[in-house]
This record gives C-alpha cells, structure tokens and sequence, in this order.
RNA sequence: GGGGGCGUAGCUCAGUUGGUUAGAGCGCUUGCUUGACAUGCAAGAGGUCAUCGGUUCGAUUCCGCUCGCUCCCA
C-alpha cells in the first residue's frame, strides 16, 4: 500500500515549499501575547538588508529555528521577531556603485535627498532578498512582526534614546580623534577597526637638542607624522633618561622646538624607549597629549593627503610623503638606519583601507555610567552566555571600554536629531524637528549633518522592534527575550551594546542567555571570503541536497562556540541520513494500517529494549537543547536513529511483523514501531522539520502539524534495564556470530545450525535466526565435534561448519579472545583488589566493575574449556 | 605584552559534573541484488587521547610547565 506511494529516494526538491506555505497559511510561526502561557522570543541578528544568505546565516538561523521549534514544540508561546538592518556604510557603498556603474553618476551629482530616495527605491527592490532566503531554510520566524532598523518605529525608538541620553549628559559631541576611514569619508567606532600585522619598516631618527648638547634617537615607523609631532616622551622610571626631561630638541626637517615630556605609557624596554608624540595622528599619543597640555597639530587630511601644515609636503599622499621625509632625512643626516619590522596597522572593517586616526569634532556615546550595570548583570549571571568562556571575552571589553563615536559622516542612516541655530548658535537636541531657535527665535537652523553608527539602532532591537517607547503588550510579555544567537565576532558589536541599552531604556537585561556559535570555514580551515572566493553559497546547497541536509550539516556534532570546516563531504552523509530515515519510516509505513495502532504494553524483549532506549535518548536530548548542547544533540540522534533504531530495532521487528511470533507479537510490535517513529520524528523536527512533516503526514496521525505537536516527554514513560542487559548480550553474540561467519568466508546467504549452551528466550531464538541468518537454533544435548564457538557472558554457540573449519585457526582465535579477557580480568581486578578503589569510589561504580569482572571470567571460563576440548 | 581556543584513528571532528572494552563521518580492506534503503547491508584494520610533571584509589577529562597551530585585545 504505501510503498507504493513513496519513491526509495527522498526528494526535497518536491517537499520543502509545499509544507512552508502550509505552515504560513495556518500562522503557526505567530505567537500573541496570552498571560495564560509562557513566552519564548528571540529576535534575529538582523542580517543587512544589502546581504545575500550566506553560510553564516544559515548556520546562526538554523540554530535559532532549532531552539524556537523546541519550544514551542514544549507548549512555550513563541515569537521569533525577523528583520533587517540598514547597514550604513555597505548600503551605501552598493548603491553608490550601482550609480556609477548604471549612471556613471556620485551620490554628490544627486544631491543627499534624491541619493536617499535611491537608496530607499533600492531597498524596496531588493531588501527582502535574504528575507526570502531564510525563508527557505526553513525558519519558523513570525513574520507578520517583520522589522527594519530604519522604519518608522525603530527611528523614532533612535531619536527617543538620543534624546534622553543627551538629557542625561551622557551622549556629548567633542574634538577627539578618532578612527577615519580615508575611502568611506566617515569616522569609525574602535570596533570597526581591524588590526592585521603587515611588513613594515622601522625608521631611526636622529633629535637634535636645542642646546646643541647632542642629540636623542627615536624609532617610528610612520615618519611622516613626525612634522605634527609636538613632545618627546620618556617612562619617568627610566633611569637613562632622568636627566634629559624638560630639555627640548629641534624636529628634523621642520625646525620647530620641542619638549621632552615623562609619561607611562612609554615602554621602556620598547626601542631606544623614547617616542615620539604626535598627539594629530595617534590614539596613544593624543592621550599623552592630553595629560602635557601639548598642541595639536594636523599634518594628514580627512583626505589622506599631507594638509597644509606639512609646508612643501602639503598635497602628497601621506605614502608619498613618507618616501619624501625619510630620502630628505637620509640627506640631512638624520637617519640613523632603517629596520624590517611587523606592526599592527589598524584598517577599515569594511573596505580595508588603512585608518588615519584624526582629531574631529563628532559625537560619543559616554560609556562607563551605561557599562557599569551591563558588566553587573553578566557577573550576578542574570544573563548566561553559552559556553561561558564567552563572558570572560565579554566583561573583557566592557570594563575597559571607551566613549563610543556615534557619529558618522553618511548620508545613508538615522539623522543625528540636533539642529544649530544659524543666529545664535544654540545646539537643540530634539524628538522631532523645531521650527524656530528656542533661545532666539530665530528661523534659520540646519540640522547636523552627519547619521547614527548603524550599531546605535541594532542595540536597541530586542526593544524597538516590540513597538518601544510605547509600552505595548508585546513589550510586556515577550521582553526580555528568552536568548540570543549569534557568533562572538559581534559580542563586542552588538551584544554588549543591546546589554547596557536594554537595562538603560527597560531597565531589565534584554535576554537571558546567549548562545555563542563560530565561524564556518572553507574545507582548508579558511575563512570565507570574497577575495579568497572561497565562499559556499547555502542556496546551491538547498537545491542540490535539500534544507534539512543542509541544516543537519551545520550542526551535526559542533561543539558550543567552535568553529566548524564546511565539507561537500559532510553534506552528503546528511542527505545519506535523511533518505535513511525516509526508507525507515517507508519500513514502517508498510506495516502500518491508516490508524493509529491500540495502545498496548510491549512484552517482547526487543520491543521493552528499545522503548528504553527510546525514553534514555529522548531525556538526553531534551537536556542537550535546554542546555544550547544543539550539536551534541544532532549527533546522538544520528547514532540513534541509524546505530539502533534502523540497525537493530527495525531489524528485530521482522520477525515479529512478518507473523513468526504469532498475532499478539505482531500487533505489539506494530503499535511500538509506531510510537517509535512518532517519537522519534518530533525528536528530529527541530533540525530537519521537512522531512519530518512530510513523513509524518503520511503516517498514521492525529493532529494537523508535527510543528505544533506536544514534545514527545508525556507519553513514554517506558523504562526496564533488565531488556537493556538481556539486549547489550544477544547484540554481542550476533555480532560474534556474523564475525565468526564472515572471517570463515560463510556466505550471507547461506543459513547454518546453532547448538546453544546457557539460557536463551523463544524470543531470543527467534531473533537470532533472523539476525544471524540460522536454520535452526537448538539447546545443546552432546558437544559437536568440529565447530565454532561464539561465546558470551551468559550463552555460549556452537556453529557445526564442518567443511569450512580450520581447526589450528579456530584455536588460534579463541587463544586471542582469552588474551584479550585476561587483560580485562587484570584491569578489573586490579582495581577491585585496590582497596582505595573499594573504598572511596562510588558503590555503583564499584559494582560495575564487579559486573565486569565476572562477565569477562565466565566468558574466559567457557573459553578456556572449549579450547580443551579442541585440543 | 595580556587573554581565549585548539592539539584524540590517514582526514574532519565528538567525547560537560574524573570510572566507557576511547566513538562518529569520510577514506581504506573483505564479503553481499539479505522481503525499507547500494544516498544501502555485514564484518574488519587503524589511536602511547601533543610532551613532561602534579592532584587522586583512578586522568583523554582537573591543575601546572613545555612544544606546535590559531583567534581576540593592547
């Protein structure tokens, strides 16, 4: 009957949609608010609305859907709030090209408010590409509650935050330096820089002092900085140098006197332990300038090009000008030598360009008042991070972090909701725009030019995207969220700040636990990347293989926070997993009616060991996804599954299915086939909830979708360690027996005789002559001369092979088989004999060993007598 | 310079309160059209769990040193 309507080979092509659109038209991925049940929310990373899905994606929503369709799957109301983020910088990057590209035209030709509406016309286009694509990963989110960092609710959420964080004297606009990418035209915040370590050179240079007393040497490796240098430091500790502090030198090439400053920061060990300061173009140094009192001078534009200040460099490239200082050094005398060295050069997250720190007036975000609470609720552990080594990484930054440059010279962006009077020059910091100078009156304002770190939105995602500042009933009852997932290369980014903002406008943490994933590599252990082109695009792998394989492959036995290599290999085993389980259930399906089999208590011994087994797995798995185990969790299912469930269980139903046990066997074993693959497809339905549905539609069921089924835990109970023992043995005999048959060159086909010694169940015999292919299985009356013997703790098997046995190999196997028994009987025993070991172990540990022990000498035993008698 | 991670079978990796005959996938060897499945079945080979030391009755697991690789921060 229903073989005949399932094909051997499961196609997902066929499937996938067909049961997305069913879950979308019964709106089970909604969840409402309802005091009577408790929540579970997430909220997505919001990828970028200019993104393709890439593998990343897909691996942080895969884990995301896994854990809201566990869930909900436990009765939880759950809402997992999709959406995407404007992403500043790339947005505007991509559309710019496009412009050029298609127009040949800059945003600067369009003027910032026609730039804007391509920006927003591009965004209509293509901005629920990745949408879509999640779409068919499977992801259960709620998408009538879709979101986007710039739509109206999150704006005004941003204008709200900006506004009262200003009233609080906490957000402040001042001239500091900051990280200014020379390609994108914006300052940057500390995070968006990267710093990679590059072959560079260190440059000696001769400081001749004023007084003409001689001169200091000082090692740089940008010198072209050295014309906005204004001090000298040394570590104050440095003995070497107490006497030359206050003195002053003249800086080569430019003739201006300087002062030998004492600062800490200097490292004394480092070089000739003096350095230069030039506070215009170093983080450091602008903070030593700072604590002196130094000037500050500019000698490297917004443009990267030496500014006026640089006399005859103005105008050059600051790469240029570096080739021009040090030939004119070289000429002058003051280079003393040139060495190779690697440093650390800070680039631009986006575009890896080299940052030019610069001194600019722009806005910050004063952060040690906001850190304080975030770095409390992470140490009090009322948010978790899973692994936990992530919260060291985590406090790490928090408790050391600086004031947060919010300002960035885009157009594409959240507006800086400041206005300037044109009169008076009052600085208004408001919700919505004013028409008129509140001190003057005055008309004539303009708003501030400049647009939000994209960041500043995203921390308030758990919140805007709940409607906040209204207090709506989904803020209510859906926040905090119950976890976050994502990778730890935004913990910095994303994590924290959604942390300290969430207890700053909620004031309650926006989540309480985070779940940390890495990165998934290329084959060769690399990153991908663009450049590299090294890249797997999760849509190919969809088509090819279908979700499910896809899903299963990137979590299938990862480790919490480890990063995972990405092979063609591993999704192939998936999709080799998934048609497993398709023709397993086709197995079932066969011996299935169209209801669903009465309810009965299994009495066989196959029946009773695997709904044991059943509820162990079951129960280890529960824990395993409410511990984030997701990984561990996959692969305990694949063993299950394919190790007992299709190899053995499947395999001891036959008999029993097929009618050799009698009516009542055969109508038992129906009904626990049948449990058993309900149970163990809700099981499987978080990781691979296509194939799922679509089997479990098909099979005898009630209820409209395995999406909204009850997690299995209610209805199996079953539990008997006796089967579980009598199990482990008759699995160890079969094997010996298949071993002793292949290694005698048996044929599969070909059925032999077993004469048994010891105590085996009708049962037992039954799956013996299916399992081991045997004629016949009969208790033993008179020793067979020439035979084999397979032998186990409790049943030893005679196998009459006459013409096939070599009677000097069989003694030599069953020597073998001692030896390897009288090393176990050494192991056991000597612990057991060590009375530290009696003493302070656990008792059942203790009793398992002497379970053990006297397994293994019974079997030496039977052992040990066969032989004799072979001799 | 500070901090984290990793080092287990030929390859890629699991192994979470310290007690297992140390596992899986792929690869390899041998044999199979076995009344679900060749995207399969059965059997097998292959490991001093990086090194050295410590704690313990007992260490792949906890602690420390060393070596190698890697990431983050300064």
């Amino acid at each position: 009957m229903c073989e005949k309507h399932l094909p051997t080979v499961y196609d997902p092509k066929e499937v996938e949609d067909r049961w997305y659109r069913y879950w979308l038209e019964n709106k089970y991925f909604h969840g409402e608010p309802d005091a009577k049940h408790e929540p579970f929310s997430v909220v997505i990373p919001p990828p970028n609305v200019t993104a393709n899905l890439h593998i990343g994606h897909a691996l942080d929503n895969t884990m995301q859907d896994i854990l809201v369709r566990f869930n909900r799957m436990n009765g939880k109301n759950t809402t997992w709030i999709p959406g995407t983020d404007h992403a500043g910088i790339a947005t505007q990057i991509k559309v710019e090209q496009m412009l050029r590209e298609q127009e040949g035209i800059t945003r600067h030709d369009l003027g910032r408010d026609e730039f804007l509406k391509r920006v927003w016309a591009w965004k209509e286009k293509y901005g629920s590409t990745i949408i879509n694509q999640l779409k068919k990963l499977g992801a259960s989110c709620d998408w009538d509650r879709e979101r986007f960092t710039m739509d109206e609710g999150c704006s005004q959420a941003v204008r709200e935050v900006f506004v009262r964080l200003y009233e609080k004297g906490l957000i402040y606009q001042g001239d500091y330096i900051i990280n200014w990418c020379p390609r994108c035209q914006t300052a940057l915040s500390d995070v968006e820089v990267e710093h990679t370590d590059m072959q560079g050179h260190f440059w000696h240079i001769r400081y001749p002092f004023a007084d003409g007393s001689g001169y200091i040497t000082i090692a740089t490796t940008r010198p072209e900085t050295m014309l906005g240098d204004t001090a000298i430091a040394v570590h104050p500790d440095d003995e070497r140098y107490q006497s030359i502090i206050g003195k002053e030198v003249i800086l080569p090439l430019v003739g201006r006197h300087i002062p030998i400053v004492a600062d800490e920061y200097v490292d004394p060990e480092f070089g000739t332990g003096m350095v230069k300061i030039t506070p215009g173009h170093d983080p450091n140094d602008f903070e030593v300038g700072q604590r002196h009192s130094l000037p500050i001078e500019t000698v490297i534009g917004f443009n990267a090009k030496m500014t006026e200040n640089a006399g005859k460099y103005a105008g050059m490239d600051r790469y240029e000008a570096r080739e021009a200082i040090v030939k004119e050094l070289a000429e002058g005398g003051f280079l003393v030598k040139t060495e190779d060295c690697q440093h650390a050069v800070s680039t631009c997250y986006r575009c890896n360009t080299i940052i030019e720190p610069l001194v600019s007036k722009q806005w910050f975000v004063k952060m040690k008042p906001l850190a304080e609470p975030a770095i409390a609720a992470v140490k009090e552990g009322r948010i978790k991070f899973y692994p936990d080594r992530f919260s060291k990484l985590y406090l790490s930054w928090v408790e050391n972090v600086r004031d947060w440059c919010i300002s960035r010279q885009l157009w594409w962006g959240h507006r800086i909701p400041v206005w300037y009077c044109d009169d008076c020059g009052e600085v208004i910091v408001a919700r919505e725009e004013p028409t008129k100078c509140p001190k003057c009156n005055s008309t004539k304002l303009h708003q501030d030019p400049d647009v939000l770190d994209t960041w500043f939105s995203s921390a308030l995602w758990p919140f805007s995207t709940m409607g906040w500042p209204e207090q709506t009933k989904e803020l209510n009852y859906f926040y905090p969220t119950s976890v976050l997932v994502t990778g730890f290369d935004i913990i910095y980014f994303w994590v924290a700040r959604m942390i300290f903002m969430g207890i700053e406008f909620m004031g309650e943490i926006p989540f309480h636990d985070v779940c940390i994933h890495g990165l998934v590599r290329d084959h060769l252990g690399r990153k991908m990347s663009k450049s590299l082109g090294n890249g797997i695009d999760p849509l190919e792998i969809i088509a090819d293989y279908g979700a499910d394989a896809l899903r299963y492959t990137l979590v299938n036995g990862v480790a919490p926070g480890n990063d995972m290599r990405f092979h063609q290999d591993k999704v192939e085993a998936s999709r080799n997993f998934m048609n497993k389980i398709w023709n397993a259930s086709r197995f079932a399906l066969m011996h299935l009616g169209s209801e669903v089999p009465e309810e009965c208590e299994p009495s066989l011994l196959a029946n009773r060991w695997f709904l044991t087994r059943l509820k162990h797995t079951l129960d280890a798995l529960t824990r395993n996804l409410q511990n984030y185990d997701i990984g561990e969790g996959a692969r305990l299912l694949y063993d299950f599954v394919w190790g007992e469930f299709c190899d053995w269980f499947i395999e001891l139903s036959k008999p029993a299915l097929y009618g050799h046990m009698g009516e009542a066997a055969k109508k038992e074993t129906s009904y626990v086939l049948w449990l058993s693959l309900d149970t163990i497809l809700k099981m499987l339905h978080p990781y691979v909830p296509f194939i799922t549905e679509e089997i479990w539609q098909t099979m005898p069921h009630e209820g409209a979708s395995i999406m909204v089924e009850m997690w299995p835990l209610e209805n199996l109970s079953f539990e008997d360690n006796d089967a579980e023992r009598d199990m482990t043995e008759l699995v160890e005999l079969i094997t010996q027996i298949r071993n002793i048959r292949a290694e005698l060159g048996v044929l599969p086909s070909k059925e032999i005789r077993i004469i048994y010694e010891g105590r085996l169940l009708p049962e037992q015999i039954a799956y013996l002559k299916a399992l081991a292919k045997a004629s016949e299985i009969v208790p033993l009356t008179e020793k067979p001369e020439k035979a084999v013997t397979a032998v186990v703790a409790g049943i030893t098997a005679y196998m009459p092979l006459a013409d096939m046995i070599d009677l000097d190999k069989e003694m030599a196997r069953i020597k073998a088989e001692i030896a390897k028994m009288d090393k176990e009987i050494a192991l056991a025993s000597g612990k057991l004999k060590n009375p530290g070991f009696v003493d302070k172990a656990p008792a059942v540990v203790v009793e398992k060993e002497r379970e053990k022990l006297s397994d293994y000498q019974s079997k030496r035993e039977k052992l040990v007598q066969r032989l004799h008698e072979l001799i």
